[in-house]
DNA sequence: AATGAACATGAGGATCATTCTCAATAAGCC
DNA sequence: GGCTTATTGAGAATGATCCTCATGTTCATT
């Protein structure tokens, strides 16, 4: 059974205050500021099983390391991230459930499953990088 | 400017016969099996290169790691891959660009990009898992 | 065909994210 | 308070990818 630890505690509290997808090392670091010393090793353990229990999302940034975000939904969603900042938005993606079902079937492919996340630069960090 | 060489052929002939996504590590393998010694080093860097300028395609599995594929257009399209053989069929993704581009811009964000592939089983693969 | 400057290669080391090991610790139950 | 067992974390191990730089090749030019 699990157990309620100091350290998953500080994980969930730091991830309800966030709104942008940050990597495990940001994480611990975060913790680690705010006073909450949390071993890395546990931080990815925390995360991977937030993970599989559907409580964090998990995106691939582009050099393939990971990103987790707790979202207001636990519900399957898509997302619009900022490439320098993380923030990100939640979406719906109207129409591509369907599509995937279809298309996935129509070529044989079974247990088909989908990812769909748009990437650009927010408005605040645009406005940065003007200087 | 680019010097064509021995292991950039290789490469490039590995990847003409390939209808799978591949990791960098599996094709220096692959190369290495039929006789063409090339130096992990330079499959990255070829792969990259291949990547930069739009000649191959580049996924991202589920653990991080690049897939390489040789696409039969160059020109934006998606994927429906077979996440146990890595086979892939070439998509089309009617809507999406445009969907992508609106909520981008709707949320005030610059530069948007999007991703959409589709993984699943496909009917070679599912029926081999029935052993 | 010979030359040479610039580009390319690769063995091995460096990075870096992520995972593993396992002895020490702490939750939750009595 | 004691006990059982899940949990932690320091440090090592793993593995993909990149970097270094001495050496090898390409190819425009002669
Ligand atoms: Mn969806
Ligand atoms: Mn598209
Ligand atoms: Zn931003
Ligand atoms: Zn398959």
């Amino acid at each position: 059974m699990q157990r309620m630890t100091r350290q998953r505690s500080a994980v969930a509290e730091l991830l309800a205050e966030l709104v942008d997808f940050r990597s495990a090392q940001q994480i611990h670091e975060l913790l680690r500021e705010r006073g909450d010393e949390v071993g890395l090793a546990t931080v990815y353990r925390t995360l991977q099983s937030l993970a599989d229990r559907g409580e964090v999302d998990v995106l691939r940034a582009d050099d393939g390391e990971a990103r987790y975000r707790r979202c207001s939904r636990q519900e399957h969603h898509h997302h619009l991230v900022c490439r320098s900042c993380g923030t990100a938005v939640e979406l719906d993606g109207p129409g591509v459930e369907e599509w995937a079902a279809r298309v996935g079937a129509a070529h044989g492919f079974r247990d088909v499953a989908h990812t769909m996340e748009l990437v650009g630069t927010c408005a605040e960090c645009a406005r940065e990088e003007q200087d």
